[in-house]
DNA sequence: TCTGGGGTCCTTTTCCTT
DNA sequence: TCTGAAGGAAAAGGACCC
């Protein structure tokens, strides 16, 4: 198999490419109206523009352009604590609405080219072109060039592309080159590319493993493959270890997937401020009923049912508990969904404040006669 | 002044039945 | 009736990803 991996890149204002802005946080209200104020999103000053350092309240980014990343900035981080590494960076909101639109868009051109797409997310595919006609020429690079020059077209959004045997590989190529880049990594490349990056880039060793590893002596991906695979398998398990050693080795089987049904669905929220059990009783209560109607709203909307109910707590000191309970029957209504999870809520101690609640249901099955087609179209 | 929301998958623990 | 083993399902937690 020839993969693709494709993510785009994805900043709606052309007049701050090359500065520090940071997504995530901040109410879409306010940036409407600084358009509004200005004659459209093109027209608005550099300065006008909301700047980390006066930003206040709770949130995290989403995402950063990469002069903020110069600063350390970077996905994940507390609003907070960006403003002191980089309090002159502008702030824009997470714009949901108009990231699925073009999101859609992106994908819809890929289809069109190579009709073999995995979805993994609002800006990445996997894409399977061993079948697409000329997909081989120039070990992939020239359909690459012709996936870039469409989505460009079609949205103005640049495109990171890598092509390798496999997802694996393919994914970590497509990170060599950004942003707008083609990076193509044949099997015999695994050595002198892959080798000498970091465990923590491979797509599946997060924070913790890439810490043991390296409690372990083990910090590039060569040194990885350089260990016996059973002694890996004694270290982290048979299947974290088996598949950590193939990894290394740049080994990979997994098919492109075109179509998932989804496990579960669900609705959290963390609050303005912490909230007390007992103290905001009915504050919390409305809520928990708002996310138990939120996730009603989304089943019926997909045409899903579920059996298995559950919550999610989270505590002012950042602790974290679930509780779940399996039903005899799957169901979708949102008097149904709160009632069980009210009783989970008393298997849950309520003895410090919250600062977020959720609803989750799983164990789903389809509701209805609706084809996957209709499903899929009405879901979006 | 810390740390979102929506998912998937895996491992471990617990509980129930035989 | 008690005890223990074994196995499966459900529950709980955690790692990871975008």
């Amino acid at each position: 198999m020839d993969a693709f991996f494709a993510s785009v890149e994805l900043l709606r204002y052309p007049q701050l490419k090359g500065l520090p802005v940071v997504i995530g946080g901040g109410r879409r209200r306010a940036d409407d109206e600084l358009s509004e104020r200005h004659g459209g999103s093109q027209q608005v000053p550099v300065d006008a523009f909301p700047r980390l350092k006066d930003y206040v309240g709770r949130g995290v980014i989403t995402t950063a352009t990469y002069a903020a990343r110069q600063f350390g900035v970077g996905s994940a981080m507390g609003l907070m604590k960006a403003a002191r590494l980089c309090p002159q960076a502008i702030v824009l909101p997470v714009d949901f609405d108009e990231i699925r639109r073009y999101s859609r868009a992106f994908k819809d051109t890929i289809v069109e080219l190579a009709p073999v797409m995995e979805d993994r997310g609002v800006d990445e595919v996997y894409i399977d072109v061993t079948e697409v006609p000329g997909g081989q020429r120039e070990g992939g690079r020239s359909l690459a060039r012709l996936i870039q020059r469409s989505i460009f077209e079609r949205t103005g959004l640049t495109c990171s592309i890598g092509v390798a045997p496999n997802k694996l590989i393919a994914k970590m190529a497509s990170e060599f080159n950004k942003p707008n880049g083609i990076s193509i990594v044949y099997e015999h490349d695994v050595q002198s590319l892959i080798w000498p990056l970091a465990c923590r880039k491979i797509n599946g060793i997060g924070p913790k493993s890439d810490a043991r590893l390296q409690a372990l002596g083990i910090q590039t991906i060569g040194e990885l493959a350089a260990r016996e695979r059973d002694w890996l398998i004694g270290q982290f398990g048979p299947a974290t270890g088996a598949w950590m050693h193939a990894a290394a080795w740049g080994l990979d089987d997994r098919p492109v997937v075109t179509h998932s049904e989804p496990v579960s669905m669900s609705r959290e929220t963390t609050f303005e401020r912490d909230l007390h059990p007992r103290h905001d009783r009915s504050e919390l209560g409305v809520i928990f009923t708002g996310l138990c109607e939120r996730v009603a709203e989304d089943l019926q909307r997909k045409g899903y049912q579920g059996r298995t109910i559950g919550i999610k707590l989270r505590y002012d000191d950042f602790r974290s508990l679930t509780r779940d309970h399996t039903l005899p029957q799957p169901i979708c209504d949102a008097g149904t969904i709160r009632q069980a999870a009210g009783q989970l809520l008393k298997r849950v101690p309520l003895d410090r404040r919250l600062r977020l609640l959720g609803v989750r249901v799983s164990s789903m099955v389809k509701s209805d006669g609706k084809s996957d087609i209709q499903s899929d179209i009405q879901s979006d």
